[in-house]
DNA sequence: CGACTTGCCGAAAACGTTTTCGAGAACGTA
DNA sequence: TACGTTCTCGAAAACGTTTTCGGCAAGTCG
């Protein structure tokens, strides 16, 4: 079982190696492997057997110093906790196949010194692009115009508009989960969500109005409770919420964090969910939602599809040119059983 | 404000192109920006100076393919959310300087097959060394001894004791906890955890036992409530432990997680957080700890340390030998209001 | 039979660095 | 003057590939 063909990977088998071992030179091994046509089908195999016989991989260094290209981007992210950049990462690492490009994450700590310094040093490393994810979906600085490789911004986008950022549609989200609450017969809706600042916040607010406004309909309470993203709020605003209209059947919650404060709530007032009130949550984020009593009803953001279509774009800027503009990942409803 | 020096970074500025600026040969050009000290001091103010004129940025390519050496590592995981790796990797990512050293993040899936995937494409990019973090504290198999690099097991320790494995000292942790709870005065200290086969489940249980005997105390209800890592199963087993003893004084619960659930049903049942019962978790996962009702007294498990304490034996490792064995990093009482 | 095509292969240049080694200059010493 | 030292510097090799180009042999065609 454990015969495995003598691989003693010990010192760096290269192709000279291999070329000596199939009598050939080393051009012809080059050929060989690389599908070149310009060598008899015989030496071929000859040369393939050959490198598997010594476990030949090649240097990627060297492949990219004579073929402009490392093979390698660069995904530079503030996002401490990796929420965000995780699931973006893994989109774009399975869109660039793996064995094709490898990806370098370098976190900046929201510290534009540090960022600068990643940045330098990626540049040194030539990645072929650049992926550069933001703390919050609000616009943040460009890297600038001058840079030797594409850059493509997700989630948050850039500040100049001739850059390409990949942002969420957060008014449709906002939209989707409205218009969920609506088909089940909800009407009088509440919206709980985090801090004003933030365009995500807005965005979210403007898309559940739109939806509201088409069907005659006005948010419970007259108005959006903005706070902060965090389960304490929602608590709090779920209990002025109840004061104020007592008579509301859903809550729409900014974040599943504020989900969680609102469930928690309408369970100490003892108010059954979905029978009473049907909540809905934004982020689906697994452990938050899943876990929520009832598992909560959320809008996911796609963020791994983002990840693949920014490693689509980045891959074809890197032969092709990029064009700057803002493009859109829509929502997706995660129906769970708290609406 | 926007007068760079004229830095079109446009077409790959080589060493070629600082030493002609500057007057001088290659080989001078190289010593002059590695401090090497056959080069007159005027001599190297001027390179330095075209040097930077023309933003020069050395092509870390080339320089590995000569010195052997990337100035890279990959970082290997199977955790899907990242959520123990990428405290790791961050701690990892500041041992090394940033400039010094990049990582390569790559994730598995927990799939054998692509995991032998992103070690071929590594080791094809020549890494110095490998971080490899599975996605449960449980001992994971070995990538093999005959690998050209040396490589470490980051929470998950290897199968093979020869390898070297940096681990949470879980044994630590529960004694921890429960030392806590004593030298608050609490006596009947249930004990709630996950999954019966993980082995950090029976380590932190374990010395939970161990400092309650050192008090010649023993377990509220007299076992251990092992069951699965959800907050779910936190409020189920809360409740049979209420049950069966309805005077304890503090939970002990093996990750946050189930803390939470705890939480819930002592809400639900009226009582008070701490004053009645006090509760701690473990994992010290922010989100869910921070925002607990009340926050949640936890046990933090250093991940970041774990990270820097891989990247300095990695780095010691790389032109050393690396020795085996298992290391383990020790935990931290975060204290909030819980307990 | 000569000329042209085709198929297969190897020599060598190139990518951008680092490093070794020898050369030249300037200087002091015998 | 002849010789050894000490400073500076540059030519060239090396790292491991890919790619261009030319050469040779065999086959095809007029």
């Amino acid at each position: 079982m454990e015969s495995e063909p003598a691989q003693s990977a010990n010192r760096a088998v290269t192709l000279r190696d291999v070329a000596k071992l199939a009598g050939v030179s080393i051009a012809t091994a080059s050929k060989a492997l690389n599908n070149q046509p310009q060598v008899r089908a015989e030496t071929r195999a000859r040369v393939i057997r050959a490198a598997e016989q010594l476990s030949f991989s090649p240097n990627t260094l060297a492949q990219g110093l004579i073929t402009q290209r490392s093979g390698t981007v660069g995904l530079l992210t503030s996002d401490l906790e990796g929420r965000f950049s995780i699931p973006i990462l893994m989109g774009a690492e399975d869109a660039f196949g793996s064995d094709q490009t490898s990806v370098f994450l370098c976190d900046a700590r929201g510290d534009a010194v540090r960022e600068k310094h990643h940045l330098r040093a990626l540049l040194s490393r030539r990645v072929d692009g650049l992926i550069v994810v933001g703390a919050r979906p609000d616009a943040r600085a460009s890297l600038g115009r001058d840079l030797p490789v594409p850059v493509i911004y997700a989630y948050s986008p850039s500040a100049d508009p001739d850059d390409l950022s990949l942002v969420t549609d957060n008014v449709g989200g906002g939209r989707l989960a409205v218009d969920h609450l609506i088909r089940h017969g909800r009407r009088r809706i509440a919206h709980i969500t985090g801090d004003e600042t933030y365009g995500a916040a807005q965005d979210r607010a403007r898309g559940a109005l739109e939806r509201l406004g088409e069907e005659g309909l006005a948010l419970a309470g007259e108005q959006v409770w903005f706070g902060s993203w965090s389960e304490a709020w929602g608590r709090g605003a779920t209990r002025m919420v109840l004061q104020r209209t007592p008579d509301v059947d859903a809550i729409f919650a900014g974040s599943d964090e504020i989900a969680r404060g609102v469930l928690d709530t309408l369970h100490q007032e003892n108010l059954d969910v979905p029978g009473k009130v049907a909540v809905i949550g934004f982020d689906n984020w697994n452990i938050l939602a899943a876990n929520a009593r009832p598992p909560l009803s959320t809008v996911d953001m796609n963020l791994e599809q983002l990840g693949r279509l920014a490693a689509q774009r980045l891959f074809a800027a890197i032969d092709g040119t990029l064009e700057g503009g803002v493009e859109t990942v829509g929502c997706r409803l995660v129906i769970r059983e708290s609406s």
